[in-house]
DNA sequence: GCTGTGTGGTAGC
DNA sequence: TATCGCTACCACACAGC
């Protein structure tokens, strides 16, 4: 493990300049060095920015920071850059780091967790405000006024907390994702793939598939710990084992510096084995805004170089450039590139460390990384056949991309204890070892294995260099959530999956694409595994099962895919408290035609609202959930023999809405619900009642004036008085509903108009303002019941209803419930 | 031979 | 107190024709 990183003298080229070459020659308290020098050359280099900023800008700018040192800590507004700006041209000092013997006189946070608060105990510790209000008012406040009090983070992480450990919670899938760091690397990958696509689409870039490149592979030495400590500012990365990970027991390390890998401690590890082994080891939080903002940077610097022809990005902080190669491209040349990429990232990222393994052949490349890593870069340029696999036989099975842990397993099982590349090759010169090797993983993994021992790239790589429009272009969408999963019955599984289908569909959605496939995916508790798993609220050991269902045509419609999804979990019939994962995928994806985008037609309807549309104007109406791309006559498709059965038997069955009550219910709203509704309101009020006490005197010492007589006033139920509102010259609700029930009717064909919508979704608002949250409820409730009612319908207007109720209504339900605590659920 | 489905493996920190 | 175990893609075995 040790051996490993320390890069190996005669392969490596890592001499060219003159700071970092010998930095990686002498280990740890090198990098301390360099990075000391770095910060030395940064202070004067702020001088001279500030110099030539003022030069340029004929401007003086007043030294308020004279003799001030300032630090700044965590996620700040203005931004860390900004600040750094202003700081310096203000005659301040600028501090990257906060290590132990750094003279700081001043740290700028916007918030401070209560560690934070105990280890920066010395500091003067102010808000970003202090700088700017000082340089508005042209004089140095005092910093005492802007002092940061209040822990506010604190209540942030406890609500947080409890979301979490709710997988019930109705905001629990968007805040896990937002901890979650898996999710946070699959999105960035997708996001950043889909950048390059696109600007690789509007360059009109031709990608000529036969030019021969130099590929550099540039990867940060420990992405998230270096980001991490960097916005912690407590330790000193170079000299003391840093961690990153969310707990203190069985969580997982993400990443650790190259001081905690000396100790053997490793990504992907639990934290109690690694204390285990490093009891030194720090634990820090992660930053994901951060690790964005950096890579931002990083692929800002790659492009900046300008010797690449494309920048293939592989993941948040990990990225190939393709410079072309051409008939000067010699090993000294190379040197002075990789040279210069690292220098690019370091200064725009504001010294941040990346390694470079550059090369003739992506895998190539990927083995020199690992040969430059950390804080380096290495250089395979060979001229022979031999010299390549002479190069390869120096590493590892485990090494090659491709080959994960099973594989490696299962290589062991056919060959005994082989680990090195060049046992294997020796062992695959007989034909037969080859065929058990092809038995053992496959023939595809056979063949690319062989590729690579030969140092050659697999099909795959060569179809990513030369057609990467089409490489990096999405074809299935998937989500899953496998932590925190705890169903007590079939209706909260029901409920979870309405969210999950919401969530994936959205994507859907915004990707402006069908789905002709659905498949959902369950983890299963293992036989005798145990009901609480050593990971708290983990999956534990679980079965893997997942049953796909393919639909009669390429949809976009969330109340099938809803469906579609409870009749998926039913048949697997898994029972609900043994569920620990569960996933949605949508495949077999096709691009929604214009027709069926939202760009469709749509009719004003105002001086004759909501009437019936006229037969002409019926005729733009087109299907919107039908692909017009033909069938392949070939491919042999049946709509889910389940789903009208589910359609028939679930559909009416739900409870539109399950939420809690208000203090007092309005008569109005009671008397238009119908009678089972009714009932079960009633039966519940007075428990709801009780629960809400505590809320009762805010809500009711409102007061109850102040409202400028411009419009005419009301009392409403809770003897509040309030401004008169109508929607279309109506007040009352009940008209109101009548109106949005014709309104439905004259449009499911082709659709609300957006101004109308507008308009209704303002007076939600208006409504929200005024805490009537049960006006509110009746009034899309009714909307929903009645879109419910064209359900067997097919038409582009359904279609539009249902994204209206779903992204424009719930949003107002939400903002109502956290207005007055309402706990209200959308069903749908 | 083909197609479709369920499962398993891998990569990023 | 704990803790945030995702997601896209490829490949294969098998079933059914």
């Amino acid at each position: 493990m040790n051996k490993e990183k320390v890069p190996d003298r005669t392969v490596s080229l890592e001499t060219a300049e003159p700071d970092m070459a010998s930095s990686s020659s002498i280990g740890y308290l090198g990098y301390a060095e360099y990075f000391h020098n770095k910060e030395l050359q940064q202070l004067e280099s702020d001088v001279q920015y500030r110099e030539k900023y003022q030069k340029e800008k004929g401007v003086s700018h007043p030294t308020l920071f004279q003799g001030l040192t300032i630090y700044v800590n965590g996620r700040t507004d203005p931004t860390r850059f900004e600040l750094h700006k202003l700081i310096i041209l203000h005659g301040g000092t600028f501090k990257h780091y906060l290590s132990g013997k750094t003279a700081v006189t001043h740290i700028i946070a916007s918030e401070l967790n209560a560690s934070k608060k105990s280890s920066f105990a010395n500091y003067k510790i102010v808000g970003p405000g202090w700088i700017t209000e000082s340089i508005a008012r042209g004089k140095l406040l005092p910093w005492q006024d802007f002092r940061i009090v209040n822990v506010s983070v604190l209540q942030g992480k406890i609500t947080d907390f409890a979301t979490i450990r709710n997988c019930m919670d109705p905001n629990f899938i968007h805040s896990y994702f937002k901890s979650s760091r898996l999710h946070h690397l699959s999105n960035w990958k997708f996001q950043l793939r889909d950048q390059f696509v696109q600007d690789l689409l509007s360059s009109r870039g031709e990608i000529s598939p036969n030019q021969k490149y130099v590929f550099f592979h540039v990867d940060f030495d420990c992405f998230f710990a270096q980001v991490s400590a960097k916005i912690d500012g407590t330790y000193d990365i170079h000299t003391v084992p840093i961690a990153i990970s969310h707990g203190i027991n069985n969580s997982d390390i993400s990443s650790c510096n190259y001081v905690a890998r000396s100790f053997g401690v490793h990504n992907g590890m639990w934290v109690s084995s690694a204390l285990k082994l490093c009891p030194a080891l720090k634990i820090l939080d992660y930053e994901f805004d951060e690790y964005e903002a950096i890579s931002n940077l990083f692929y800002q610097a790659l492009k900046s170089v300008g010797i690449f022809k494309m920048v293939l990005p592989l993941s948040i902080d990990e990225a190939i450039g393709c410079m072309p190669v051409t008939s000067d491209t010699t090993q000294e040349l190379l040197t002075q590139k990789c040279i210069q990429v690292r220098a690019a990232v370091f200064d725009l990222t504001q010294g941040y460390s990346v390694s470079i393994g550059c090369a003739s052949s992506v895998l190539l490349a990927r083995l020199a990384l690992r040969k430059g890593k950390p804080n380096g870069f290495s250089i395979s340029w060979f001229s022979t056949p031999l010299e390549r696999r002479a190069f390869v036989d120096q590493f590892k099975l485990k090494d090659l991309p491709g080959i994960g842990y099973s594989t490696d397993q299962k290589i062991q099982e056919t060959f005994g204890e082989i680990h090195s590349i060049s046992a294997l090759r020796g062992l695959l010169e007989s034909p037969n070892n080859v065929s058990k090797l092809i038995k053992a993983i496959g023939s595809k993994n056979a063949k690319r294995l062989q590729t690579y021992l030969d140092g050659q790239d697999d099909d795959e790589s060569i179809s990513m260099v030369k057609d990467p429009a089409s490489y990096f272009q999405k074809k299935s969408l998937s989500v899953e959530i496998n932590y925190a999963i705890r169903f007590k019955t079939i209706d909260d599984v029901d409920t979870f999956l309405e969210r999950l289908s919401l969530y994936l569909w959205e994507k859907l959605k915004d990707s402006n694409l069908l789905t002709r496939q659905i498949t959902l995916k369950l983890m299963k508790r293992a036989q005798g595994a145990p009901v609480d798993p050593p990971k708290f609220m983990g999956m534990g050991k679980c079965d893997a099962i997942s049953k796909a269902s393919t639909l009669g045509s390429n949809t976009q419609k969330y109340g099938s895919i809803a469906s579609e999804c409870k009749t998926l979990f039913r048949i697997l019939s898994v029972p609900p408290a043994e569920v620990r994962g569960i996933g949605l995928q949508f495949h077999r994806l096709t691009a929604a035609t214009q027709a069926s985008g939202q760009k469709l037609e749509q009719r004003r309807i105002t001086t004759d609202i909501f009437k019936k549309a006229n037969r002409s104007d019926d005729e733009v109406v087109r299907r919107v959930d039908e692909d017009t791309t033909p069938r392949t006559p070939k491919s042999t498709t049946y709509a889910s023999p389940v789903k009208n059965y589910w359609d028939r038997h679930l559909k009416r069955s739900v409870t539109p809405f399950r939420y809690d009550f208000p203090d007092e219910l309005d008569p109005e709203f009671m008397s238009n619900l119908p009678k089972d509704v009714q009932e079960e309101i009633t039966s519940h009020h007075s428990v709801a009642k009780r629960a809400k006490r505590t809320l009762r005197t805010e809500l009711f010492e409102e007061p109850k004036k102040q409202i400028k007589q411009t419009q005419d006033l009301h009392y409403i139920h809770d003897g509040r008085l309030v401004p008169q509102l109508s929607f279309q010259g109506l007040s009352s609700a009940k008209q109101i509903c009548r109106t949005l029930i014709d309104w439905v009717d004259a449009t499911i064909d082709v659709g609300p108009h957006e101004k109308d919508l507008e308009l209704f979704v303002n007076h939600l608002n208006k409504l929200a303002d005024q805490r009537r949250s049960h006006i509110i409820l009746q009034l899309i409730k009714t909307l929903k019941n009645k879109i419910d009612d064209h359900y067997d319908g097919n038409s582009e207007g359904l279609e539009q209803w249902e994204y209206f109720l779903i992204r424009r209504l719930i949003p107002v339900l939400n903002k109502t419930k956290s207005d007055v605590n309402f706990n209200l659920v959308f069903d749908l």
